[in-house]
RNA sequence: GACCCGGUAGCUCAGCCGGUAGAGCAUCGGACUUUUAAUCCGCAGGUCGUGGGUUCGAUCCCCACCCGGGUCACCA
């Protein structure tokens, strides 16, 4: 990426050249601090005038020349703290590097805490030192704060700049940085609740000579060793129920999966899927850790400083309705007993666009969506879904034309998805044959038939419940986060 | 994919009825030893997304394209 180099971007290589004439290294290699900014904050007495000296390391964000002194602001990744540099307390040489400093620089300061006359902790500055010489302006705004809230004035807020320059987005909005903060503390929770509950993380491939475990296209990409195509998994599903095959009771596993669709606000082609198995378990039991799972999750994020408002409140139990019942209620007819046509009547009734070429599960599917789905507020389980929706789902327990599969909902939208996972490898082959059929007749999202897995299944599989949660997703929700974008650092854009 | 909106200085934005551009901040120069959107004075900074068209003349009107945002559709 070549571009010309502009007027600012001169000043800044200036510089640079005038620290080398003076013998200054602008590229540290280290720094020792003693204290964080925050940390720094926290040592100065609310009765005292002066504190102890401490050595900080952070980005210049601020600078409030006077002259022969300067007011700065630096900030680490703890928050920020002010500087005041002083000619006399500097001397000459360190005050000479001072005036040579940009926003954006990355030095290490020491000095003494006290306090101004406005109050404001600060360092009193007695040695600088460079570390990184910024070459190129961070659009950092200024801040000033109105009744206690920090208002930002022309900061960096073109959303296509901010999503390509991730780095830069961060330098500038300290609620970026904490919002992805937020999101780590989310993830190591769920790790830590499933760790709890004996189960073992696991990685599974993510190159795959056969996907499958969802409906979805996948991305295509060739091994040229092997001279073979191998697909990027669209689902953990079927690697992780081989391994209860192999005697792990209980494993999960959170990595990305890339589905070969369109991009928009809830669709990123790559996103983070969390998925776990539990031997001898039904999906009875498995809604009852999903249910702890999210409160846990939801629970860790409220605790997040800046986040505690954004959290839905997520009363237990949560709401359980059954997938037939509320869509007859909705639809006043009984859906598995109608006819093919008055179903597709209905569905365009309900506004569900293209009924006349989806297939009849699909169709189904869609008329779910739009009268029930769609309605959903209050965190739900959703039960007992028709066995064509859900072919790796075990049938129902006297009633074999559903399954045992729910999925829960909030704000209408879909949170988990979770099974009494098929152990039959008969039943399964049969299922993986209908959906080769449905692809064969131009399903692009319907699989193949995996005869490894249903070797696998053949050894004998025990009985198992499975769960998958969208981690993006449940983070959007628990953050009131809008966007996908915003809720993954680097989320897939055309190139510039 | 459809529709709507946008792309002007490093950043945030203005630009009337078509007459080849402005502000604030930042930068640069000057003043300033407790400021905090520091203040004051001065200078500089532009291929107006790209390519065509209309016109004596286009940032402005028209067409196409590129990029982005939003809404909808698609996406178990």
């Amino acid at each position: 990426m070549s571009e010309e180099i502009n007027f600012l971007q001169a000043a800044r290589r200036e510089k640079l050249e005038s620290l080398a004439a003076r013998g200054i290294e602008p590229f540290a290699y280290s720094y020792a601090r003693t204290h964080t900014a925050t940390g720094a904050l926290a040592l100065l007495d609310p009765n005292v005038e002066e504190g102890p000296t401490v050595c900080l390391a952070g980005r210049i964000v601020a600078w409030r020349g006077h002259g022969k002194t300067a007011f700065a602001h630096l900030a680490d990744s703890s928050g920020r703290i002010q500087l005041y540099l002083r000619r006399d307390q500097l001397g000459d040489d360190q005050f000479a590097l001072a005036e040579l400093l940009d926003i954006g620089d990355v030095i290490g300061v020491a000095g003494p805490l006290f306090r101004t006359r406005t109050g404001e902790t600060t360092v009193r500055a007695d040695r600088l030192e460079l570390l990184a010489k910024s070459l190129r302006p961070l659009p950092f705004g200024k801040e000033e704060v109105v009744d206690g809230v920090t208002v930002r004035h022309s900061g960096f807020a073109d959303p296509e700049q901010r999503y390509r320059q991730r780095y830069a987005d961060l330098a500038v909005n300290p609620e970026v940085r904490a919002l992805f903060v937020a999101r780590s503390r989310m993830t190591s929770a769920i790790r830590r609740f499933l760790d709890d509950l004996d189960y073992l993380e696991v990685e599974t491939p993510v190159l795959q000579p056969l996907y499958g475990g969802a409906a979805a296209r996948p991305f295509v990409t060739h091994h040229n060793a092997l001279d073979m195509p191998l697909y990027l998994r669209i689902a953990d599903e079927l690697y992780l129920k081989r391994l209860i095959v192999g005697g792990f009771d209980r494993v999960y596993e959170i990595g990305h999966d890339f589905r070969n669709e369109g991009i928009d606000r809830t669709h990123n082609p790559e996103f983070t899927m969390l998925e776990f198995y539990e031997a001898y378990a039904d999906y009875t039991v498995m809604m009852g850790i999903v249910e702890r799972l999210i409160t846990a999750a939801a629970e860790v994020v409220r605790q997040v400083p800046g986040f505690g408002g954004s959290v839905p409140d997520l009363p237990t139990p949560f709401r359980r309705v059954e997938w037939v019942p509320s869509l007859n209620a909705a639809l006043g007819v009984d859906i598995m007993t109608a006819d093919e046509p008055s179903i597709r009547r209905l569905a365009r009734q309900h506004g569900v666009e293209h009924g006349d070429q989806l297939s009849h599960p699909k169709l189904l599917d869609d008329l779910f969506q739009a009268l029930v789905e769609s309605t959903i507020v209050e965190p739900t389980f959703v039960l007992d879904y028709p066995r064509a929706l859900s072919p790796l789902a075990k049938p129902k327990r006297g009633n074999p034309e559903l399954t045992e599969r729910f999925e829960l909902f909030a704000h209408g939208r879909e949170l988990a998805n979770a099974f009494s996972e098929l152990n039959d490898p008969i039943d399964q082959r049969a299922r993986f044959e209908a959906q080769a059929r449905l692809r064969a007749a131009g399903d692009e999202e319907a699989s193949g038939v995996d005869e490894d897995y249903l070797r696998a299944m053949e050894y004998g599989m025990p009985p198992m419940g499975g769960v998958g949660i969208g981690i993006d997703r449940l983070f959007m929700f628990l953050t009131g986060t809008a966007n996908i974008r915003d809720a993954i650092l680097f989320p897939t854009l055309r190139p510039e």
